[in-house]
DNA sequence: ATGGTTGGATGCCAA
């Protein structure tokens, strides 16, 4: 099975690019964030068109909003999903799959970006961010996680070689002590790290470079904040992992290229 | 230290 996730900073905007991922790369299943598209307008007959059937899929106006695109049929993994942090802003989808060798659980999360100040005293956003996390780490300490991948824009950064400068990026919400302990005590309930065991440090990781630098590919100041978790039961299984930052200058491009794992299941 | 760019129910807010 070849997964793909992808920050696609507007589903509509961006569906020729889409287009062109799923026909390069021949993913059987994607998982998008920021779609940024209300349901009633989401483009379920095109994505249909593209050979991905089975959907499912939360978006609101304007902002966040997830999807889960397959050929693999799939239902809905939580029908009475957690309301995080009660905003009913739709960062989070659940799917169940039923690949050959049985059923399989797929998270694709969507996690707060927590604004510019890392103080939750100063900034409502950093605090929402930090909830997350603690929400997300009771919920999957109150279910423990059994054959099950998780993905999604997870807006950390948490190891030294997941950001171009580990010093400089301290106080930078992304890459702050008290998120990435927060990103790990919640990937702890039961995950393992798929990228950086397929990659691991202290190769430079990154998914992510800011539209504010002139030329991305030559300042090279990334950080990693997309990711592919698995538990260890199927973590095995793991064949391949790769950033598809070609898409980065695909235009017009997203701020996150996408990540593509392929795992035999 | 500062400012840089992009998307969207835009003339500002979130990223």
């Amino acid at each position: 099975m070849r997964l793909i996730t992808w920050n696609i900073n507007s589903l509509r905007l961006r569906l020729p690019l889409l287009t062109r991922l799923s026909e390069e790369y021949a993913p059987d299943v994607i998982c998008l964030q920021e779609t940024k598209v209300p349901d009633p307008l989401y483009p379920q007959e095109a994505l249909t068109a593209l050979g991905y059937p089975h959907q499912l899929y939360r978006g609101m106006k304007s902002y966040n909003g997830v999807t889960i695109l397959s050929r693999i049929p799939l239902e809905p993994a939580l029908p009475h999903a957690p309301d995080w942090c009660g905003k009913m802003d739709c960062r989070h989808v659940a799917a169940r799959l039923h690949p050959d060798s049985g059923p399989v659980n797929l998270h694709n999360f969507y996690v707060p970006a927590g604004g510019d100040i890392p103080d939750p005293d100063e900034n409502e956003k950093f605090a929402h961010k930090l909830a997350f996390l603690k929400e997300a780490k009771e919920w999957f300490t109150a279910h423990p996680p059994k054959r099950s991948i998780l993905v999604g824009d997870l807006n950390i950064a948490p190891l030294e070689h997941d950001v171009w400068s580990h010093k400089q990026l301290l106080k930078i919400v992304s890459h702050t002590p008290i998120e990435t302990s927060g990103l790990l005590d919640w990937m702890h309930t039961g995950f393992k790290d798929a990228m950086r065991t397929a990659i691991p440090e202290p190769e430079k990781l990154y998914t992510w470079w800011s539209y504010r630098n002139r030329d991305w590919k030559k300042s090279n100041r990334g950080r990693r904040l997309d990711h592919i978790w698995t538990t260890p039961d199927i973590l095995p299984n793991m064949q391949k992992i790769t950033v598809l930052s070609a898409l980065r200058d695909w235009e017009p491009p997203s701020d996150h290229a996408p990540v593509m794992m392929d795992i035999t299941l």
